[in-house]
DNA sequence: TTGATATATGAACAGATTGACAAATGACGA
DNA sequence: TCGTCATTTGTCAATCTGTTCATATATCAA
């Protein structure tokens, strides 16, 4: 310890109030989801509606292997659902919190 | 274009709402704010106080240097204010929108 | 079963990010 | 001025990420 101005009260409320270290892991698992270019156009488009891989790929003009890459890394965030029809999967947001965040960051650079 | 199953209307839906690449370059500069546990850290800590490089270095337990690079980099990224006081540069959240995305995540999280 | 279509996976590479050390700068008091 | 303290900067190795190519799997129709 070698606090230079902070006192002991202020202290303890930052330290009460830092997420723990698996929280921050999955915080930064929850805010990696939208630091990509190519995984924010993927839930905009998602935003409007349900699409098949072919269709995000083709819409956005990203290799199917990239969007199927994407897609997983995506399910596993848990911020993408999917559904199988046949030989199509259908992805979808999983939450509405998703697009709420996009909107956030929208609001703060003030487009 | 190589749509399989979207309608017409739909896709231009998509086209419109799906933000055009300036923008989605600043909201990736934006969200990676938050994708880092360092950067977490540090930005909870400053949503309970401003504080100087030094005590944020050792209320958070990461070396000096690190939190001066990252305070630079968020300060770059719109995220930080600071100002100097004598020898000691104070550091604060430079909006609340910063704390509001931040909790979002913890909503997100059902933390 | 075979072929065609839709999607997923694995390996590998290029570029970006992070954090550590050393050194530089800025501010102040003696 | 000199020395000290607080902070910043440069450099770089280690790690992480995103994309691509090749290939695999899944579903369906003939």
């Amino acid at each position: 310890m070698d606090l230079l101005l902070l006192d002991k009260r202020t202290q303890s409320l930052v330290t009460e109030y830092v997420p723990t270290e698996d929280m921050l892991f999955d915080l930064v698992k929850f805010f990696s989801v939208f630091s990509d270019v190519t995984r924010l156009k993927m839930l905009s488009a998602l935003a409007i509606s349900e699409m098949c891989v072919t269709d995000i790929s083709s819409v956005l003009k990203v290799n199917q292997t990239t969007v199927s890459h994407q897609l997983r890394l995506l399910k596993n965030l848990g911020a993408v659902k999917q559904r199988r029809q046949g030989k199509v999967v259908f992805y979808s947001l999983k939450n509405d919190l998703i697009n709420d965040v996009l909107l956030k960051g929208v609001e703060f650079l003030g487009y």
